[in-house]
RNA sequence: GGCGAGUUGGCGGAGAGGUUACGUACCGGAUUGCAAAUCCGUGUAGACCGGUUCGAUUCCGGUACUCGCCUCCA
């Protein structure tokens, strides 16, 4: 069986990876706060991850791998949108419009995610729907000393956890000096952080122990990865940006709940997206979603493609030129795959790349030589292994029918070759070029295939 | 201030202590009515300083620069 082997970031260094159960390999990654489109950055972890999960299925076996992936639909932006909307004239609840919200989101999200070729997470579990396990967890918590109730608000007590700050690397004492905290009068300590909040009436809330309320963001995912993969399971993953404070603090709680338990063995975090080597800012206007470029007419295959040309540990820059190239690369291959019976398995390349922390890059390489060597089962199997060359992600390599051009060009040339006039084939050609056609001729024939930027539109002037 | 990542040929980008990465672009050639596609080929690297070594882009130390996180933004 392939060693894989992953980048823990809590030890600082490549593992080889031995699940808990082989039978029942368990992740669990930081899903979206469901409040609007999910812009390219939210969409970088979802394809790492989809990559890993497939490893993972290969491996072990299709039945033998749980991933789950939340949603988080109770936040305030949720809340603002929802608010927004009653104070539009909307007269539906609050509670109903927020639901609406959400569900609309994670719609989108499910459309736009499909359309990067992620398969499904075995469960999408929705912070709602896991209330009563989080105040049962929280619940715990203050019985056993780790938390505290005060103003309606439940509070976790940081300096309760000895090891708080070991997956960051960074000391209490360091983060009070950072003095980016939050001082309330309901703290204890700056750095305690919220477990349960009050809710008024203009907000969506639960009952408690403690009055109708709210979760605190941290506690969704500690409750729902314990109900769903238990105490103990393999891998956690999310972007960098959530290593502190958030898993920082679902450690604390988990651990804390369930002491000797373990919590997630392997953490694993994505570095962030740059757009044209510049952070992604609505004020820098360089903010766009996967829908934006889906309908800018990037196919979700070529933005997959261009997430795996860089390895996730390293910070990866969106350029249209790498949308461009990536585009380039993969119609030469789907042509080359096109009809071809994929191998069996994937190639001891490509799987060793992806086996060695999630080499995306070298894996592509792989690929590269297979169509070298003209290796296109391979090739197919292998691409199919990271997502790519599948029959789900082909609709955009158009299916235009050109034969009646290339059998209209090819009668305009033979007739060109006896007279020596070639004005008529030229313009022709033009033609079809300027609609992204890619136009070859040869003692064979003629061969017409749509091209990068081909425009089925421009094809009616030539009619 | 704390934590972390990065710096390879025009661009993207990989592995390996010593042998051509690869892709793309450019250039030359074959082919073509002209092109395209395809094939063949040349050239272009390893931020800087020092150390280890017979030999380092690859290991170690330092410097510079870039970027990110620390703000419920993946």
């Amino acid at each position: 069986m392939v060693t894989i082997r992953l980048h823990n970031t809590a030890t600082r260094a490549k593992e080889d990876f031995a699940p808990i159960d082989p039978l029942n390999v368990r992740m669990y990654v930081c899903g979206p706060t469901v409040y609007d489109r999910a812009h390219i950055g939210n969409a970088r972890p979802v394809v790492v991850f989809d990559v890993l999960f497939r490893l993972l299925r290969h491996v072990y076996g299709e039945g033998h791998v749980t991933y789950v992936r939340n949603f988080t639909d109770v936040d305030d932006k949720i809340n603002a949108t929802a608010q927004a909307r009653k104070a539009g004239g909307d007269p539906r609840s609050l509670e109903v419009l927020i639901h609406e919200r959400t569900d609309e989101t994670i719609g989108w999200y499910h459309a736009d995610m499909d359309a990067l070729g992620a398969l499904r997470p075995t469960h999408e579990p929705r912070a709602t729907d896991y209330i009563g396990q989080m105040v049962a967890m929280i619940q715990g918590l203050i019985s056993s000393g780790h938390a505290y109730e005060k103003e309606g608000h439940v509070l976790f007590r940081v300096r309760s956890y000895k090891n708080y700050g070991a997956l960051s690397g960074r000391s209490v004492d360091d983060m009070i000096a950072g003095a980016r905290v939050e001082v309330a009068p309901f703290k204890e300590d700056p750095m305690d952080f919220v477990l349960w909040k009050p809710s008024d009436a203009d907000l969506p809330g639960w009952d408690s122990p403690w009055g109708r309320g709210r979760p605190g963001w941290h506690i969704e995912c500690s409750a729902m990865s314990h109900e769903l993969l238990g105490a103990a399971f393999d891998i956690h993953g999310g972007g960098l940006d959530l290593q502190f404070p958030h898993h920082e603090n679902e450690i604390a709680q988990s651990q804390c709940a369930h002491p000797d338990e373990g919590f997630a063995k392997v953490w694993m975090h994505n570095e962030m997206l740059q757009v044209e080597g510049k952070k992604m800012s609505k004020s820098l206007g360089n903010f766009f979603t996967v829908r934006d470029l889906l309908d800018q007419g990037i196919p979700g295959e070529v933005i997959r493609m261009v997430f795996l040309g860089t390895h996730y540990g390293k910070p990866m820059d969106w350029t249209t030129e790498k949308a461009a190239q990536a585009e380039a690369t993969l119609r030469k291959w789907r042509g080359l795959v096109a009809g071809i019976e994929p191998a069996p398995s994937p190639l001891s390349g490509v799987l060793s790349a992806l086996a060695d922390d999630l080499n995306t890059a070298g894996a592509l390489a792989e690929l590269h030589a297979a169509a070298g060597r003209g290796d296109f089962a391979g090739l197919a199997a292998s691409a199919r292994l990271m997502g790519l060359l599948t029959p789900e992600l082909g609709d955009w390599v158009r299916t235009v029918d050109l034969a009646p051009y290339a059998e209209r060009l090819a009668l305009l040339r033979s007739e060109a070759m006896a007279q020596k006039d070639f004005s008529a084939v030229d313009s022709m050609k033009a033609a079809l070029m300027a609609a992204g056609v890619e136009v070859r001729m040869s003692k064979a024939g003629v061969e017409l295939l749509p091209g990068p930027g081909f425009d089925a539109g421009k094809l009616e002037a030539l009619k």
